[in-house]
DNA sequence: TATATAAGTTAGACTAATCTAACAAATTTT
DNA sequence: AAAATTTGTTAGATTAGTCTAACTTATATA
């Protein structure tokens, strides 16, 4: 059994190492920083998760998930994002109030609970910030997404997600008329500040460069299965 | 801010000195008891919840609830029933599997999700188990029930809660075929061992005092606003 | 009333999770 | 390579909640 601590920093480092792919390790003082406690707490935590075989990590070394505690991370990211759905869908939470909330519904212990939401919810693949929610198996959707900030001018996008789930990021996102699933089409990107002009709806806004890099769009080419020369590899 | 642990102690606290009326107050060994830990830590516990104006107190003698402390365990329960409501109603639980979980929920600290899960369950008044749940402003309907071993040889009463919320209990009580709302006429109640014969739905089951103790019904003469002189004053 | 039992309290210890302040290792810059 | 900076570790302290064992006060019983 997994305390509420514990399992926060089983979460905590799945998000770091699945993030951005190709990172699969995170040292102590970015754990500190997205768990909000002091470097020196990390270290001891770390020690207790290595001697339960839930990470693997040396002294001065990077640390990653074993699978045990990959699978377990996998899980209360899982219920985090069942529970932000039924918030959103079911009780009339606004996609701002959810998270607070969902951060203290993750650790319920009860499989059945899982199970029955997740049915109960009709098996969503998407939580109200276009994350992906892992299945009972642990499995989820792997989307090509970039940020709206890697876009070329006159582009065209489909808004899928969010980098940031802070409710004044997402109050803004509102205010700007954006929204999961929105398309919207790149006017154009100042080369001086980088403000860049969208239109969504018939609407034009102008973004800051801090703004895009936190909207995840997947381009119109990508979808349409054409190459996409600029930002797809 | 209140811990879990304070909740329970709270929680308690007014399950103790509201369920058997006219006792105000409890004690340290009883409370002991209910929370499953020692006296001795209840003692330290009483003496935190007192300098928080939660408990009135004095070494050596009974304790009471404050105004502030009976507001904060009426929450607690609230929630507690709200939850085991929607786990039975909503998620299919049966409802010996309910209260296990909501032991955990009723401590999820935001004012709006019980205030949309009230409204999502359209506010109900009982829990699975037939307690009442206290609304937004801390009241309840208030019934006069007895045990079924208070019943006397010949009345019908009909069943409304359950005193053992336990798991064992609820399924037993399946068992003999009973249920909340289920109506049943008291055959006879054996001199030597105080066996009880009923009748539910034209079929006889006999139960022992024990189980006897821990059905609430409501008899059928106080229904109909008859004076009943064996039970009620 | 004296004694036995029940109820309640205290002292001292333990664990989990956190901190601060000082120290050590690794990495980057000059 | 030396110095500066970043990153990570350790020691020692704190708080909440729990325990055991010994003690004290209150209540019931002979
Ligand atoms: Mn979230
Ligand atoms: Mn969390
Ligand atoms: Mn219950
Ligand atoms: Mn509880």
């Amino acid at each position: 059994m997994l305390s509420f601590t514990e399992e926060n920093y089983l979460k905590t480092l799945l998000k770091l190492t699945m993030d951005e792919r190709g990172k699969e390790e995170a040292g102590t003082n970015e754990l500190a920083l997205h768990l909000g406690v002091k470097p020196a707490t990390v270290n001891d935590m770390l020690k207790k998760l290595k001697q339960k075989k839930l990470i693997q990590y040396e002294k001065y070394g990077k640390i990653a998930l074993t699978k045990t505690g990959r699978k377990a991370g996998l899980e209360v990211l899982r219920k985090h994002r069942l529970w932000e759905t039924f918030l959103y869908e079911k009780l009339e939470f606004s996609w701002d109030e959810v998270h607070q909330v969902a951060e203290q519904l993750e650790h319920i212990q009860s499989q059945k609970l899982v199970d029955k939401l997740d049915k109960f919810l009709d098996y969503p693949e998407f939580d109200p910030h276009g994350d992906e929610i892992p299945n009972a198996k642990g499995e989820f959707k792997y989307r090509h997404k970039v940020t709206l900030s890697q876009m070329e001018a006159g582009k065209s996008c489909k808004m899928v997600a969010v980098k940031d789930n802070s409710a004044p990021f997402l109050q803004y996102v509102i205010e700007v008329g954006l929204g999961i699933n929105n398309h919207m089409k790149v006017l154009s990107i100042h080369p001086y500040d980088e403000i860049i002009q969208i239109e969504v709806n018939g609407k034009v806004s102008s973004v800051s460069k801090k703004f895009a890099d936190n909207i995840f769009v997947i381009c119109e080419d990508c979808m349409k299965n054409k190459p996409c020369k600029f930002h797809c590899k």
